[in-house]
RNA sequence: GAUUCCGUAGCUCAGCCGGUAGAGCAUUACACUUUUAAUGUAAGGGUCCUGGGUUCGAAUCCCAGCGGGAUCACCA
């Protein structure tokens, strides 16, 4: 491979070279045996200094404090930095003195991993810090790292804010930018949380197919792929819905799944084109039951991350104490726009919609058109947690018919912040009015719309032998884990969000 | 998809009316045995995103493309 080296990079190769002729192996294979953590050091010293007396540890170098015989340099291991202290003449303790002189300071540098064997102390500025006797080069760093500084009042300069520099080279950005650490950390402590709750309620952790024949269980343009073997298109999953609910009808009383969706459609700061789902379901209940259940488990979750039940978020703090407040679709609109669309027929929705200054197009049905006008006028004024419940039946083709009122199904949508963070009804589990759903799917499919949903005939023929009422949710988890990190955009929550290729990589 | 802003050294950024590029950190060399963005002195480092055009001359102006961000539309 033909590389464009940079200045510095060449030297750091040099210096591969020079530590391997003086019988110095940059990528050893030995275990380097760790007994301390950077975390562990400064949380416990001041009480246990005897214990912090013979130490080893290891960590990628971040700077480096050279005052000629002696250097101070900060080292940052999985859980954090310390600063390390190394002093010529105990790192070389005899004539020799080409350890310190020539490898530490020539030959290792910013990005190098290294092992080290010292006893902590405290240096006379009143930090915490580790006194080298041993050490040992572990791993050689070839590309130079970009110095983040911060001072004593928290002001860092240089920062790497990039966010394709950050995005593209993320481990990168996790090197130097530790607060982004913090954010994956809290990711994966939430999806914790939830399996917990739900194993706790007695729910099965399930796998379900992510290449589908039919990509069913929402309306969503499918990303489509060819198995060679079977010579068949597959479609990645959109959702992992009716592969649920065919495990309901198996017998399994609550299944969930984390799962790994694909929608083949626009990417903006709340998209990505794979994107993390929570669904699940649980026979015998309803979305009354749901509702309940699920605003328990988020406010434990929220406990579990931040010992109460307040987050901050942007300009707002939002407190997930259960319960939720709960309005209806109908009252939602009447409460925003002071209309009651509650008897309106389409035409009267269409001109209502023209009052409101909503765009509506000519395709749209009853339930799409009340859809907008919640979508314009109320869905961004909900800040603390709101269930939004008994939506138009038009919009939700797995969905129950409302017990009372007609026209409408049994589904809720929760908003946070403005903005929607789960979808969930009382499951539709009557084969033949599942199967005149599908057909009405198909007939907006011969319209043109092109993400309207297929008909699943195995899904159906599961409804046939019959599925206990059952109710079912989908929770967005890279959306909760935005608003519960405080951040504004999905990238900063995944860690390889999807970035066009890099031209100038593939073609060097 | 539409609009808009951005792309200069390893990183963060200057660069005016068009005259062949600068700073800080990083790097290299020297000094310094408890420093805190360590300091001081000196040095090296550039496909100014790519390709065209205008011009005697383009990092700068114009056009097209590539990449990224933001806003809007669609969606979760």
């Amino acid at each position: 491979m033909d590389q464009h080296l940079s200045e510095q990079e060449i030297l750091r190769r040099d210096k591969l070279k020079e530590l391997i002729s003086l019988g110095i192996n940059p990528y050893p294979a030995n275990e380097f045996k760790i007994n301390a953590s950077a975390l562990d050091i400064k949380e416990n010293y001041e009480r246990d200094k005897l214990n912090y007396k013979d130490i080893s540890i290891a960590g990628r170098i971040l700077t480096v404090r050279d005052m000629g015989k002696a250097c101070f340099a900060q080292i940052q291991d999985a859980s954090g930095r310390i600063q390390i202290y190394v002093r010529r003449d105990d790192i070389s303790p005899g004539e020799d003195k080409s350890l310190f002189d020539h490898v530490w300071k020539k030959l290792i540098d910013i990005g190098d991993i290294i092992g080290i064997k010292g006893f902590v102390f405290t240096t006379k500025t009143g930090e915490i810090s580790i006194h080298v006797t041993q050490l040992q080069l572990l791993s050689k760093s070839l590309k130079p790292l970009p110095i983040v500084k911060t001072d004593d009042s928290g002001q860092s300069f240089d920062e790497v804010n990039d966010p394709e520099f950050r995005f593209r080279q993320r481990y990168v950005d996790l090197i130097i930018n530790p607060q982004i650490r913090d954010t994956f950390r809290k990711r994966t402590q939430i999806i914790q949380s939830i399996r917990n709750y739900l194993n706790n309620a007695g729910l099965l952790e399930v796998e379900t197919p992510i290449l589908q024949s039919i990509p069913g269980g929402a309306t969503a343009r499918p990303f489509v792929t060819h198995h060679n073997a079977l010579n068949i298109p597959l479609y990645l999953r959109i959702a992992n819905e009716l592969y649920l609910k065919r495990l309901i009808v198996g017998g399994f009383d609550g299944v969930y799944e984390f799962a790994k969706d694909f929608r083949n459609e626009g990417m903006d700061r709340t998209h990505n084109p794979e994107f993390t789902v929570l669904e699940f379901y649980v026979a015998y209940k309803d979305y009354n039951w749901m509702m309940s259940f699920a605003e328990q488990m988020i406010e434990k979750t929220v406990i579990d991350l931040y010992g109460n039940t307040e987050v901050k978020v942007g300009e707002n703090t939002i407190d997930f104490k259960a319960p939720f407040k709960r309005v209806t679709m109908y009252d939602a609109i009447k409460e925003y726009t002071g209309i009651d669309i509650s008897n309106m027929n389409e035409t009267e929705l269409r001109e209502t919609c023209k009052s409101l200054n909503i765009h509506t197009e000519a395709s749209m049905g009853k339930g799409k058109l009340i859809d907008e006008i919640f979508g314009a006028k109320c869905e961004g004024n909900y800040m603390q947690p709101t269930f939004i419940i008994d939506y138009p039946i038009e919009m939700s083709p797995l969905t129950k018919k409302h017990r009372a009122a007609k026209g409408l199904v049994e589904r809720f949508e929760l908003m946070i912040n403005g903005k929607e963070i789960a979808n969930a009804y009382s499951e539709l589990n009557d084969p033949l009015d599942q199967r005149e759903r599908f057909e009405e799917q198909l007939k907006l499919q011969e319209r043109g719309d092109d993400e309207a949903m297929f008909i699943d005939h195995d899904f159906l023929r599961a409804l046939e032998y019959g599925m206990p009422p059952t109710a079912g949710i989908g929770i967005g988890i890279d959306r909760l884990t935005m608003l519960l990190t405080n951040n504004a955009s999905i990238q900063e929550v995944l860690f390889f969000p999807q970035m066009r290729p890099e031209k100038t990589l593939s073609e060097a």
